[in-house]
RNA sequence: GGUCGCGUGGCCGAGCGGUUAGGCAGAGGUCUGCAAAACCUCGUACACCAGUUCGAAUCUGGUCGCGACCUCCA
């Protein structure tokens, strides 16, 4: 199998990834919490982490890919539950929140043409595990119950442990000063870098469960250590998510997973960068935002028009996972280019013939196809491996406008083109045609006859109708094309 | 305030000690009835200042600017 290298957040370098079980991977990325609609930024990241998958996969590895619904727990600034906040918002149950944005996501995801999960849990139906795990971490003397709340004792845990603050690079003495305002409303903490894992629910709260310390709801990082632990065992390969969860999320899973069974969960921790607009970060409350149905429909005055999921996929997959992407209107209109480029390219390389006289230019096409996947080797270098795809764009135009002579290329590399160009793009990095999409028997048949009909005028040297066709076709957003062996048709 | 990261040609965006990133836009050319498309050629960019080095966008120090996290976020 190909070696492959990974950007690793906990020692901080680039690692040859060697899995636990040779041809086996066990994968975990946080999901999205289920209160409201996804936001880009979700989009991005699990667009991410679904090409990481696509690609392991395309590897030959068999892939457990667990990724889990958030619909318990994570609170906000206020304290309250975010899904008992959409609820109230939206007057519904909370499991009717879940299931309607879990619905939304889903779909979305759908429309950006990403794999599923291998499983996709959900934190309301582990609340029995969850409640395991707090008494086995009470058990090892790491969690203390305070007023029916139980919290994480990371003082102790870092003078036994010598490991809390790792994967995020914090100082728990600087965690102890910081955070020692917030300290007066939450006097039940021994320490103010402490956590929640068990928490007392006030009486007027909806969703809580019976546990020996109180009525009352786990604690927001409790839930991935657990819904990791019970699907990918104490020790999995790769733990991803969004750099924003890196502190506390991430740092707090650990400690829990460390404090429970004494391991670390993950051997390989990856971590998406954020995407900007116009630079800044997004942020509902100063309007700098955008949904992904307002890109679909071009109803923003951050864009010119609209764009298609899949270019606004291809825009993502031009920046490295780990860079901040700077979603821009021009960005976008080039992005939306280049897609079409790469999308015609794949067509004609369909209908390209070779006689396989000769193979002096078989390295020209093998080079960048086994590039390709070097690249994305490369901890996932999309940007670099679509990079490869656009050097056999051009050859493949060369070879059907006869620039190249295709005949200088052997069957056997022209039939692995032919195989392996659709399969990166389609299957490596999830893209669809959608100008093809947009087809069907009834139009081609149609602009057959258009066709015919303008060719003869053209024959004639009727330049006025031949003319008149292609201006009115334009105006139906249907582009002419006049090649050497007769028209073509795309949709606009 | 603390921690971390970033500043690359008109725009997006890779690279991270010597070798063309790539896409889009722009200029010239080939082809074509014209156009479009396609192909070929082209710009010689790395915030600023100083240092290390035979050699720096890439390493070190400083300056300025931006961003993320530290509190809910992918």
């Amino acid at each position: 199998m190909k070696e492959l290298y990974l950007q690793n957040s906990l020692t901080k370098k680039k690692e040859l990834f060697k899995p636990i079980t040779e041809g086996f991977i066990g994968m975990y990325v946080c999901g999205p919490t289920v209160y409201s609609d996804v936001h880009l930024g979700n989009v991005r990241t699990f667009i991410s982490f679904d090409i990481m998958y696509r690609f392991l996969l395309h590897l030959g590895y068999k892939v457990r890919y667990v990724r889990n619904i958030t619909d318990v727990g994570h609170l906000l600034d206020d304290g309250e539950d975010r899904i008992s906040k959409g609820a109230r918002a939206d007057k519904l149950e909370p499991m009717e929140v879940v299931q309607k944005y879990t619905n939304g996501f889903h779909k979305m995801m759908d429309i950006f043409n990403t794999h599923r999960p291998s499983i996709e849990p959900r934190a309301t139906q582990h609340i029995l595990e969850q409640i395991e795990m707090v008494q086995q971490i009470i058990d090892n003397g790491y969690g203390y119950e305070a007023n029916g709340s139980v919290y994480f004792d990371t003082l102790k845990f870092h003078e036994e442990k010598k490991c809390y603050g790792k994967l995020s690079g914090r100082v728990i003495d600087e965690l102890l000063v910081e955070t020692r305002d917030n300290l007066k409303n939450q006097s039940d903490k021994k320490h103010p870098s402490d956590f929640a894992i068990w928490m007392k629910a006030a009486p007027e709260h909806l969703m809580k469960w019976n546990s020996p310390w109180s009525v009352g709801f786990p604690g927001w990082h409790l839930e991935c250590s657990v819904m990791s632990t019970k699907y990918l065992g104490e020790t999995f390969d790769i733990h991803g998510g969004g750099n924003d969860l890196k502190f506390p999320h991430h740092e707090n899973e650990v400690a829990q997973n460390v404090g429970a069974c004494n391991c670390q969960p993950a051997n390989y921790w990856l971590h998406t960068n954020m995407l900007l607009m116009n630079g800044r970060k997004m942020s509902k409350s100063d309007g700098n935002t955008i949904t992904p149905d307002q890109l679909f429909t071009g109803d923003s005055p951050h864009i010119t028009k609209a764009y298609s999921p899949m270019v606004i996929k291809f825009f993502m997959l031009q920046s490295h996972y780990s860079s901040t992407n700077d979603l821009v209107d021009d960005g976008l209109l080039a992005a939306e280019k280049g897609y079409r480029r790469l999308m015609e390219a794949q067509k004609t390389l369909a209908e390209l013939q070779t006689t396989g006289a000769g193979n002096e230019l078989d390295t020209d096409v093998t080079g960048p196809l086994d590039k390709f996947i070097t690249e994305m080797c490369d901890d996932f270098n999309t940007p670099r491996a679509i990079a490869q795809l656009f050097e056999l764009v051009t050859k493949i135009n060369s070879f059907k406008e006869g620039h190249l002579d295709i005949n200088k290329i052997s069957v056997d590399t022209l039939a692995r083109l032919q195989k392996d160009f659709p399969c990166y793009i389609s299957k490596v990095l999830g893209l669809k045609n959608e100008i093809e999409a947009g087809n069907n028997g009834e139009l081609e048949g149609v602009m057959q006859l258009v066709l015919d009909l303008r060719q003869d005028a053209r024959a004639n040297k009727n330049w006025a109708i031949s003319d008149k066709i292609r201006d009115a076709l334009a105006e139906a957003k249907i582009v002419v094309k006049d090649g050497k062996d007769g028209s073509s048709w795309t949709m606009n």
